[in-house]
DNA sequence: AGGCAACTGTACGTTATCGCACATACAGCA
DNA sequence: TGCTGTATGTGCGATAACGTACAGTTGCCT
């Protein structure tokens, strides 16, 4: 009970929620552990569940006829999934893949709109972090358009950071030329160079960021704007995130 | 009287209301002409007014350090502009260049606020169009990223046909460079291309479109993604777009 | 009629990335 | 201890697009 109720604060969306404990059914909010690789949603098919992740960190990934994929969001605890059911649609456009395991919140899709539908707060802070998410699309959709993939993975690899809250995680070359949608050879070049440089270290997915001011600089600017862009639409107190509050 | 009572419906979302007469305030809507190359909104600032194109065709464009722009969202009679005021943001994160000269209703941010608030079916349009936008988006990044520019091209000239209904418009290929993130002469190049096999014909802007089918073939199959989903998500019959409803 | 600005066409060396093939390195398991 | 699959590194020719410069061409204004 205690954890179930508090915990939910470790998601930006549910932390902004002051009477989450009141006007949520306490059913209707489930803890679940997302595993790396798993498959969330797929592209056009319905959603069953919306997630509001703690730890784990999710990739929006579209299609391109006879191409790879390519990310379109990146998604950790300060945001969700299932956006399209706030806009009246059931179906997700873009599949969503787990890359960074950890924890999660969820509720049925039949639940959320229900809970939505009623909570004006709930409300508004979906439809904030739907804009979010759109400027972070806009903002991609240039960077993968005009920058050159070493800025590209170092900007990716910071927003990683930020989103799993360690300098350290886990990815193969392979899957992040999936995000930025370069060759796995690309990947391995621009981090080889990135690596060169004291920047990051990796052996065999283990991926550490070595320095962190080094790997911004490295970065296009689009890190700094999307970053901007974000707290300035969510202002907080780092207290907020407590896990001390229990 | 008459026009200004009936004419919304030639705007899908305004078309979507069945009161639209009783339910806004006469005065709220207002129909003004849009003229080439007028910005509607600059990246960042307040948004004063929404629109709802009739003729006009507005590009949504973002700009990346040190880069030209780069289109990001094509909205004509389908959609508006203004779209964070829905999802409770003031600010335009993209910019809106009017490419295509015509007429709009437009109402003040305030009014559409207030409208917003109380009309469910505003809302639900909206926001799904919010949903289609996101689409848009999504794939427009795709496609950008992996296809070549004579293939964008020619989705964008289909698209543009499609918002404007016709098979003439007016652009210069300096302007198309800008949409699709290319140089002048790559437009140059891939319309020549497209001219030669008799798809287009053009003259100082006068862009003419000789066979829609085969320039459907010269497309990327994103031109086809994205109008299925909009079919899908505004299935309506041809005739409630009727200009002798007057 | 002349001049100017806007639009389009062409040329050319440069470059980032591609596609593919293959080589090396390492972890875990039998 | 050796095998196997996954992860990473390297090489190389091909190519789409880049940046830049300049030459026509056409519509419009004076």
């Amino acid at each position: 009970m205690p954890i179930a109720i508090r915990a939910p604060d470790a998601n930006s969306l549910l932390a902004a929620l002051p009477y989450v404990d009141t006007h949520m059914s306490p059913d209707s909010l489930e803890q679940i552990t997302l595993n790396f690789g798993e498959v969330i949603y797929r592209s056009g098919e319905p959603i069953r569940h919306v997630y509001f992740p703690v730890d784990a960190l999710v990739s929006l990934l579209t299609l391109a006829e006879g191409h790879q994929a390519l990310e379109v969001g990146l998604v950790g605890h300060e945001g969700m999934l299932g956006i399209p059911l706030a806009l009246g649609v059931s179906n997700s456009p873009a599949s969503a893949l787990v890359i960074g395991p950890g924890t999660a919140w969820r509720m049925t899709a039949e639940k959320f709109i229900q809970e939505f539908d009623r909570n004006k707060l709930l409300q508004s802070e979906v439809y904030r972090y739907t804009y979010d998410l759109m400027v972070q699309m806009t903002q991609t959709a240039a960077c993968n358009r005009f920058h050159q993939v070493e800025a590209r993975l170092a900007r990716w690899l910071l927003m990683t950071r930020d989103r799993v809250r360690s300098d350290k995680f886990h990815l193969t070359h392979d899957l992040l030329a999936n995000m930025l949608g370069v060759r796995r050879v690309g990947v391995t070049k621009a981090a080889g160079s990135l690596r060169l440089r004291k920047l990051i270290s990796y052996n065999r997915g283990e991926i550490n960021i070595l320095d962190g001011a080094g790997l911004e600089a490295a970065a296009c600017h689009c890190y700094q704007v999307v970053k901007d862009m974000h707290e300035v639409a969510h202002p907080r107190e780092p207290a907020d995130i407590r896990e001390s509050s229990v």
